[in-house]
DNA sequence: ATTTTCAAT
């Protein structure tokens, strides 16, 4: 990923309308039959200005995993660093996924909270499910700087109020995630 | 082209 792309999506005091996401792949104990190129990547989601029919990230997402063929007798850790937290849709997708695969669990770090629809229900759905949400912080976006971006041997350098963001979106995500579903 | 959250206007 490129620096403008990363910057541009990630930054935390914006609204893009593109949401990016990068993902790792760790397979705890034995081979992980994963390709050695695909133990870690970024996507981007199908926007209504391209052809075909739109697309959220979460979706192309799930179906890499499910390409991957995991073997369901070892356990899998994905974490995702993402620019926006899945819509209600994708949220309930990735929690069905992650009922039919108790092998892979799921770590998810977004950048800012996607907030329309049902989204606070779809997130606390998830989470429900086992995965574990947090919003990135100043430690997640220098990791995603240094192992997705090709910073041309650059330090993240983070942008005005990142940290202020970080902390206030975290505060809505935890209110958000502490609701008691009814 | 601008703005309006995985675009819509």
């Amino acid at each position: 990923m490129d620096e403008h792309t990363f910057t541009h999506n990630f930054s935390n005091h914006k609204r893009t309308h593109k949401t990016y996401l990068c993902y790792e792949v760790e397979i705890l104990h034995g081979d992980s039959g994963i390709p050695p190129d695909e133990d870690k990547g970024f996507l981007c989601n199908k926007g209504t200005d391209q052809p075909g029919l739109p697309c959220h990230v979460e979706l192309y997402l799930l179906g890499r995993i499910r390409s991957w063929k995991l073997d369901r007798k070892l356990h899998c850790r994905l974490t995702c660093f993402i620019s926006w937290t899945p819509c209600g849709t994708c949220a309930r997708e990735l929690a069905e996924f992650l009922k039919e695969n108790s092998h892979v669990s799921l770590c998810i770090f977004a950048s800012r909270i996607y907030s329309l629809n049902d989204y606070e229900a779809g997130l606390r759905t998830l989470q429900e499910a086992g995965a574990q949400i947090a919003i990135m912080t100043f430690k997640e976006f220098r990791h995603c700087w240094e192992t997705f971006v090709d910073h041309q041997g650059r330090p993240f350098q983070p942008w005005d109020e990142l940290d202020i963001n970080s902390q206030g979106l975290s505060k809505e995500l935890q209110a958000i995630l502490q609701t008691r579903q009814n």
